[in-house]
Parts: C-alpha cells; structure tokens; sequence
DNA sequence: AGCACGCCGACT
DNA sequence: GTCGGCGTGCTC
C-alpha cells in the first residue's frame, strides 16, 4: 500500500516494525493496533494475542491509533496460510457494518468461517511416468488409465479409479510398478474449469436482453440492472449469458438465489451450457466443501459461485457480476445475527467491485421500482414467449357467498373445478401457507389454547408426526388426552386447516384420487424434493397439497388448476410488506397453472375480493397494484420513501426488559422527520424463553437513520442480561 | 465473541 | 473450609 511512508508516527525506529490496524471477530467498534512487519500486506490472516489468548484477526487497512502508546502495543503472531482477504471485501465490511450499526467483527465472521482457516489435507496426485520400465506389465485396464491421464492434469488415485471405472488399487499397483509417478500435494481438489459449450438458440426479445445485459457487463462498470420478466420468458437464459460474457473477460460471477433447495434445476442448466457444476455455497455445506470454495473464490480458480444470501460475503478475486435471482424474496433478508439485506449489499458491492448487477423478478420489489423510477437502476423487460406458456386465468372465489360445507376449507367453486380438473386427467395444486394440521388446538369446555412455554405464541399440531410443535422456537410435545387448565378429558379441538388438514379433505372427497403433501416437513432434504418432483411429473400425482415450497421454480406440465385455499393469509398484522408479499407468493402460486401447451386456471378463496391486493390479481394488473402500493407508502412515509430502523429489547425478566425498554424510549431523538414509535411489546411478546419490546424509528430518506442512531444508542448503557438489537431497514416486525 | 475476574451454594 | 455456578467487563 502506497501509504505507509506517509505514515512516520506508525514507525517504531529500530526493530522495523510498525503499527497496524487487526480486525478480529471480537464485536469492537474499531480495529485493534498492534506491532507488525513492514511488509505485511492488508488482507493478511493473522494471530494476534486478544484477551489473553490467541485470536484470528485480518490486517486491515489504514494507520494505528497514534494515542496508543507502542511500547504497550503487542506483535502479532504468525500469519496463517490462508488467501488474504481483498481489499474490495475489507471495504465491504466497513460499509456494511456501519450501515447496520453493528460491530464490523461480527460482519468480518460472515466473510471468515471458522473452517476455512484449516490447511487442507495433504494428497497424492499420480501422472504416466516419463518412461515405461522395463518388465512392467501392460493389462488394458493400465492402457487405460495411461490414456486418461496422458492429456490430463495429475490426479488422485480415486479421480483416475473412477474416471476409468477401476478400484483405487490399480492406480496405486503401477506406480508400484513404476508406471506412474507420484508425488504429494498440499491443497483440496481443483475447480473443474468453466468452458461456454452450446450457446442457446434465443427469442427476439431474449437476445435484445442479452445484448443490453452484455453490454453492462463489457463496460467493466457498476451498474445495475433489473431484469423484470414473468416466469416463462427465460430469465434465466438470458442472464447465464450474462455469466457467459463475464468468464470470457476473465472476471468471476456471483449468483445469489433465495434458497439452496431451487438451485437443482439451475445447476443443471448451468452445467448444461458451462460444461462443469458451479461452486455452490449455503449453510449447510460440510466444513470441506467451504473450505474448498473459499479458498478457490478467493484465489479466482472458482469463477462462477450459486449461493444463498451468505455468499456476497465471500472473497472474490475479480467479481464482474452478481445475478440476485427472484430479488424481492424476502430470504435474502437475515432476521438474526446480523441484519442484513443480501440483495442491497449485493449493490454496495456492485459499487465497490465495479461489477454489473442483474436483479432478477417476475414481482419486482418495490425497492427496486423506486430505484428504476428515480433512473438509478435500468430495466430491461422480458415479455412473455409466445406460444411457450401462457398466463392463468384468475378468479376470486367469494368464501362470505359461497363458504365451504361446516369443517371443510375448499368452497364449492374449488371443489367443482378440482372435480373437472381430475375428470379431464390433469393436476391440481392446493396451495395454503401454512404447515401442519391445525394452527392452534383449543378446549372446547373451557377456552384454553395450548401454548409454547417459552414463546407467545400457538403450538401447531402436526398429525403425520403425532406433536404439537411450536414454528418459533421447535419445542414440540405429545398432545395431552386432558386440558392442561381445566382437566377436561376429550375436548380439545384443532381449529382452523393446515396442509395436512386440506390434504384430509381431499382425500375424503376424492377417495380415488393420490394426494401428497409437499411442505418443508415432507420435502426436507433435496432427495425427498426430487423425488416430489419427479412424482408430480411422471403423473403419479392427482392432487398436490402444498406451502410455498411449491409456489416457485417447479415446472409441472399436467399442472392445470391451482387453488389457493387462503388468500388473506399474511394480509393481516402490521407488517408493512404484506400486501406486496401476499400479491408476490399468489402470483407465483398461480404461475404454477398451464405452463405448458394446457392453459391454465387459478381459483383464489378469499373473505375480502374487494381488497386492492386481490383486485390486482383479479386483472392481472402487476402495473396498478404497484401504483396503488406506492402511492400508500409515500403518504406514510414508509420504504422506499422513507427510513425504518427497529430496536427490539430483549431479555428473561419480563419487568426488567419492560423498564429498560421505557428507558431507553425516553431518550429517544427528537428531529424534525423522525419520530420514534413505542415501546410495545412485540408481537410474540415472548419468544425463546425472551421478552421482548420493540421500538420503531420512522425518518424522511434524506436523514441519515445510522447517525441518529448511533447518536442515541451512544447515551444508553445495557446491563443486567437485557439485551438490544438494531434491525436497519426491518422486514420482520414480530 | 471468548475468557478472566468476581461473589454465593453443595461437596471431597 | 474449597470447587464451580455463570453475571459483568475487557480485549491493542
């Protein structure tokens, strides 16, 4: 770095050592000084002492607090023998930390798990030797493995063993015998290497888009763009093009998706058009897999990543292109930890990188809207392929008119169109957002309602696996014979329908017909989703019961009637997104319908037909919903015309957490365009055994929400095992 | 985050 | 009389 002879008070004369800055993944507000070489480069993985112990810190940029004494300051340990973390990266962090008012080293812990640290494991790689021995016997088996390995790069014995479909022994036999050489390399397996293989055959309007995306991506510039087109119209072609111009220019691709478990298809077309799967990154890789990708991001073997919202933490070498697939989801919004918005640092990191950015909907957020709206985002529409898919036909099914029989959920209208739809051969999909059998289990002799102990809120009885399960917390318990208030045996009641509930029903209207569930509970493990998949496309499948697992990605071609059996789910409450949501997941629950050469038909059961949300399904009017949505929160200040930031107060005593909550209330701002709501308890007031309040501060856009913030919290001392959380730019408000 | 220091219950 | 419970506080 050019400035460290500028840096003369970072000298310690003598010893050649200076003082550096280390960030550790301790939640300090700064960087901690201490001695180093010279010649360390920031991005350095480093041991520090820290507390009386060892710690990993990153050298990071900028000079030492010139008030520390040196002579106090400790050395640094030794440096571990990991890539340094890039500048691009270190600047990210800083960014991202001060914009959530939260400690850069617990934003550091995102982009530095643990088991990367680990050296990866010797191994022994094999290649011909120069010459045959003499007596050395050639079986065809030998012939073979000295074919294979004859243009390739040297391998280990299992790679050879398998790529020639012998055992491992073989392989190790001839170098025995002299036919190979062996020899050991530190390292895990290489990347395979991305070649563009079969370029797609394109519509018109595909190759317009690829055209503009491409272009984005030759400038070598920040941009972003959102990529707006319905499912069917080929987003995703489009934007692996998108990936192809970024390899050819020698630069890496990021493609965020909103859960790993969609990815399946996606790799396969990926793999499809690259010749090689890409790196995938999600929460549940094993400690090899992450230390494998990593270390390849990080030294820009790994050009092309698919990852959950984790991955734009990751060390790109070269980044040219993030793709945020499906950007509204609120997936990429992390509820714990560290709050962050995947598909916003995404765009910090687009800025900081000078990369492209591709944000990719068929329901755009309304974030995004505003931001093509104020020309700070391009738009590149997709229309929908003609002859390929065609939109469903949409009706609200009135439940106040026609309400379902007493201890059912679907309405005639739905009972009578999943009838045709089983008479003509085709699938249907009954789609409610809710897992389990009932929501809520009550005595009908005294009231009561079963309840978690350690979250305000209802157990859910689960019937394929005989529990009553709290969704907040996963406490689960065997459902009592006797109410827990009153002792009354044989009166407690499930009220109001899951899907096990719905797929009940189906099967006693339609005894003949094969109905599965599909929720997060049936379809845990990519395995048992496959399976689901391949069911419902071999036609073994008449009626298809399903959360939202189901709304999206899924291409079913004898899929013609979707049902949604509760429309104003997630309309309620308080939550400021719920229309946009509801509007998102019900048109993409009723993108399910006709794909394919069959059109199509959506029934949604609704209470309330004349809600705007509903209305705009009705027409199919994504422009007018959008318009009305907006306007409403511009009248109420709300995102993306105005600021949120949430404090939640949380803590066992529920007295104490209250008091604290008040107190902190009480030195709240007063600015002209901020006001600051509360306290009031949460939603789920308690939740893990927490209580918790929250407050919410409400700014105009211009104000700088962190500043204010940071200014308040700075005057607020917390002890006595209360604890207090800034959520910037909240999507939860429970 | 870790880890030490610090004051109150059941044990060799 | 100690061993250790985890509440509070600091880390260059």
């Amino acid at each position: 770095m050019a400035d460290r002879e500028a840096s003369t008070v970072n000298y310690l004369s003598d010893d050649g050592l200076v003082v550096r800055q280390v960030m550790t993944s301790a939640p300090l507000k700064t960087p901690l000084s201490y001695l180093a070489p010279q010649d360390l480069l920031p991005g350095t993985i480093v041991e520090v002492p820290l507390g009386g112990r060892m710690a990993v810190g990153v050298v990071w940029d900028g000079d030492g607090d010139s008030n520390l004494n040196p002579l106090k300051l400790k050395p640094l340990g030794r440096c571990i023998d990991v890539p340094a973390l890039p500048e691009g990266l270190r600047r990210l962090i800083d960014w991202t930390a001060s914009y959530l008012v939260t400690p850069p080293g617990n934003v550091l812990r995102l982009s530095l798990p643990r088991t990367v640290l680990s050296s990866p494991p010797k191994r022994t790689i094999y290649r011909p030797a120069l010459s045959v021995p003499e007596g050395a016997r050639l079986t065809p088996q030998r012939k073979n493995i000295l074919l294979a390995l004859a243009n390739a790069a040297p391998l280990p014995a299992s790679d050879v063993a398998r790529l020639v479909g012998v055992g491992p022994n073989v392989v190790k036999g001839m170098a025995k015998a002299g036919l190979l050489d062996s020899y050991e390399v530190a390292g895990d397996d290489p990347i395979e290497a991305m070649k563009a293989l079969k370029a797609p055959v394109l519509s018109l309007d595909q190759s317009a888009a690829v055209e503009a995306l491409n272009a984005r991506v030759r400038a070598s510039a920040f941009s972003v763009d959102l990529l707006d087109g319905v499912t069917g119209s080929g987003k995703t072609v489009v934007y692996m093009e998108a990936i192809a111009a970024t390899l050819a220019l020698g630069r890496q691709a990021l493609c965020l998706v909103p859960e790993i478990s969609l990815t399946d298809q996606w790799l396969k077309r990926f793999s499809e058009r690259f010749g090689a799967a890409p790196i995938v990154w999600h929460s549940e890789l094993s400690g090899v897999a992450r230390r494998r990708a990593w270390r390849a991001i990080a030294d820009g073997t790994a050009s092309v990543v698919v990852g959950a919202r984790s991955a734009i933490f990751l060390p790109f070498k070269n980044l040219g292109l993030v793709v945020v697939d499906e950007e509204h989801e609120a997936a990429y919004k992390q509820d714990d930890g560290v709050r962050y918005q995947a598909r916003d640092i995404a765009v910090v990191r687009g800025r900081i990188e000078g990369a492209s950015i591709v944000l990719a909907s068929a329901t755009p957020s309304l974030e995004t809207i505003a931001n093509v709206d104020r020309k700070r985002y391009g738009r590149i529409v997709l229309p929908l392929r003609h002859g390929t898919a065609v939109k469903p036909e949409i009706d609200l099914v009135d439940l106040r008119k026609t309400p379902p029989d007493h201890g059912f959920w679907l309405a005639p209208p739905l009972v009578d169109a999943v009838e045709k739809t089983l008479a003509a051969g085709e699938q249907a999909l009954l789609f409610l957002n809710r897992r389990g059998y009932a929501p809520l289990t009550l005595c009908r002799s005294c009231g009561s309602r079963l309840e978690c102990p350690s979250c305000s809120a209802w157990l859910v009885e689960h019937r394929l696996n005989g529990r009553l399960v709290c969704h907040h917390c996963g406490f689960s318990k065997r459902p009592p014979d006797a109410c827990e208030e009153c002792g009354v045996e044989g009166q407690l009641a499930a009220s109001g329908p899951g899907v096990e509930r719905v797929a009940e029903e189906a099967r006693i209207r339609w005894p003949k017909a094969r109905v599965e569930i599909a929720s997060s509970d049936t379809l845990a493990g990519p395995e048992a989703s496959k399976d689901f998949t391949r069911a419902m496309v071999a036609g073994e499948i008449d009626i298809a019961v399903g959360t939202q697992v189901l709304a999206k990605g899924h291409h079913f071609p004898d899929l013609t009637l979707v049902g949604v059996v509760d429309g104003d789910l997630g309309l309620g409450g308080g939550d400021l997104r719920a229309g946009e949501r509801t509007f998102q997941l019900l048109t993409q629950a009723a993108g399910r319908a006709g794909r394919a050469q069959r059109p199509g038909k959506a029934l949604i059961q609704t209470h309330q037909p004349e809600h705007p949300v509903m209305l705009a399904l009705l027409s199919g009017d994504r422009e007018a919903f959008i318009e009305a949505e907006t306007s409403a929160r511009k009248i109420t200040n709300l995102p993306p015309y105005g600021r949120l930031a949430a404090l939640i107060i949380s803590g066992r005593d529920a007295s104490a957490t209250e008091r604290v909550a008040r107190s902190i209330a009480r030195s709240a701002p007063t600015y002209d365009d901020v006001r600051v709501l509360g306290p009031a308890p949460a939603p789920i007031a308690q939740l893990r055994g927490r209580w918790r309040w929250r407050l919410l501060l409400m700014a105009s856009r211009h104000v700088d929400v962190q500043a204010v913030v940071r200014d308040w919290m700075s005057e607020i001392n917390l002890k006595s095992g209360v604890q207090l959380t800034i959520d910037v730019d909240p999507y939860n408000f429970m």
